[in-house]
DNA sequence: CTGAAAGCGCTTACAG
DNA sequence: CTGAAAGCGCTTACAG
């Protein structure tokens, strides 16, 4: 109620308890070697006086920090603004699962490479670092990439590079679910866009899980489709009227990802393709905005609680634990495939 | 590059520039009271041997934090996935506006009642706190009421209680944005849907602003219309059903957010209401699924980016600064209004 | 302008 | 099981 003008500290508590300061730390940091009674004494103790370890001091002496921190990577030039919500969802479940590991999170965004810093354990400040965010920032990824020279308990999402500690969707399970439910519903020449080259792994591996799962259909498979764009939503746009102008006589698209699939509806409607009626389209993602375009969006998503427990063991666990970490993902049913 | 087995202390540094350790550190934060050439050597003897200040100790000795304690909340059961993208969003922008001011954040996403915590300032992690998320989970937002009452270096977004600290939208000004637009339209008898109630002070603020412009429009304000409904979604599609059987001729709704007006564009899609041909609908929030819904979503948006900035000044203001803090808004001009 | 010393509030060997 | 003491790595009076 009252506001204090000198700090409590443990041996206030001692004092109030009739114990010395270090069985007041003993006590309320758990240690098995305190009597029952004793703890019981100062813990009560403690809730009286309002008194809270200084965490400063007990980590500085301790040498941890329990503390994750959370570098979450913009577009240059735009700031938290373009961060999008994929990005803020694995983020929350960052949070989250640290947490549920006894871990607090310290978030940076960061978009210009003025501000890249990764130095969080060296300060102190964490015991691991998660960086996270669009591939599409090339120098803060080329920074993270070079910093986790210096430092095992790295763990990355996002990133167009690949190494240990990057964690990502099963994107050959996530086009096979996806290229499995089009197949299901009739489709019979479903095309692929999104780019394969070196820039978005991931995309690269959805577009292989792609093929092999319409070859095992006995279904063709062709080359990815592509356009250029300022925005996912266009490039997506673009990619389905270059897909629609080649009279392949494509009857579906799996996109590579939702923003890109939003963009596709969007040409589609201006070619007066019906959706699902004449043309299938599946994204991955699932990203909550597909459930309001029209129709909305079918898609591949990810276990976000998986994902940030993933990220943060993976973390944590350091570079040594070098296996490749995959998140399982789940067809979310919609209106875009009939 | 390699890993080094023991800490590096300014003491180190101090041995390679050639100096005591209180000068590395009067050096490396800055102190006015060091000679040019001593700083800059003391940097680059720090940077050659990679060292960067512990923070834990610097923070313990100087007793500030430089940290924000950023709370996030969630409905109660439902962790981070419950969290919604305005509030990622608005997490977004009070992380970078910390930043800007210097400060770090320490992201903390809270749901459930045994785990509301808020005491960061007494152990010595934050220097203020931002709590924000949604007013429906009350006891979390009753426990951090009534936590204020011990700091006062906190603020507030999103809550359903009022007093210093609070920092919301221009609701007034966006009401009359929002119904001078359908006006503008040619709409005539425009509705509001959402409660009224003490629950939501936003909603009434902005039902007020509501009823203000249209009677200076000289055109008749109605009762507030809600629905019950697990979602907003389906509150906002039931309110509309509500009005549109009421037969009062609506044609037009200001949505007091753009969740439940996402819902109303539903319901008036299936009641076979033309979307902004018939019937106007403008919602409030900015929230950016709101682009694809069909028709998309004009909107009221607050500025985050002055939003963030606002918590972030009003926490580390404290209740001293007792003003009403208020975020201005815009109008996002989409397609459901004519 | 710089150095030697104290001390922030804890945790953790070391004794008993 | 508990206490007295040292010490984590800094910042900041206090001197000079």
């Amino acid at each position: 109620m009252s506001r204090d003008e000198r700090r409590l500290t443990s041996f206030d508590v001692a004092a109030k308890a009739g114990v010395s300061q270090s069985t007041v730390s003993r006590a309320l940091s758990g240690s098995p070697t305190i009597t029952e009674a004793t703890r019981t004494r100062v813990i009560e103790a403690a809730r009286e006086l309002g008194y809270v370890v200084d965490e400063r001091a007990a980590r500085l002496r301790s040498g941890k920090s329990k503390t994750i921190a959370v570098v979450v990577i913009g577009r240059a030039g735009q700031g938290a603004a373009s961060v999008n919500p994929f990005y803020y969802s694995l983020l929350g479940s960052v949070c989250t699962a640290a947490a549920q590991r006894g871990y607090q999170a310290l978030v940076s965004i960061q978009s210009e490479p003025e501000h890249f810093f990764g130095q969080f354990i060296e300060r102190g400040q964490a015991d691991a670092v998660v960086v996270l965010g669009t591939a599409t920032n090339r120098e803060a990824w080329r920074y993270f990439d070079d910093y986790r020279e210096t430092q095992a308990r790295m763990a990355f999402w996002g990133s167009p590079f690949d190494g240990p500690g990057y964690v990502r969707s099963d994107n050959k399970a996530g086009a096979r679910l996806a290229v499995e439910r089009l197949v299901q519903g009739g489709y019979k020449r479903i095309g692929f866009i999104g780019e394969t080259d070196g820039a978005q792994r991931q995309f690269r591996e959805r577009y292989e899980g792609y093929c092999e799962t319409l070859e095992a259909a006995g279904l063709p498979c062709f080359d990815a489709v592509t356009a250029s764009g300022e925005t996912r939503e266009a490039q997506g746009a673009g990619a389905v009227k270059a897909l629609l102008a080649q009279k392949t006589g494509y009857d579906a698209v799996f996109s590579a990802c939702d923003a890109m699939a939003l963009g596709a509806l969007t040409a589609l409607r201006e070619a007066d393709k019906s959706v699902p009626g004449d043309f299938g389209v599946i994204g991955f993602d699932g990203l909550g905005v597909g459930a309001h375009s029209s129709p909305p969006l079918t898609t591949i998503e990810p276990d976000f609680a998986e994902a940030g427990l993933n990220l943060v063991e993976a973390a944590l666990g350091g570079a040594d634990e070098d296996r490749d970490r995959r998140v399982s993902v789940h067809l979310v049913e919609r209106a875009s495939a009939r």
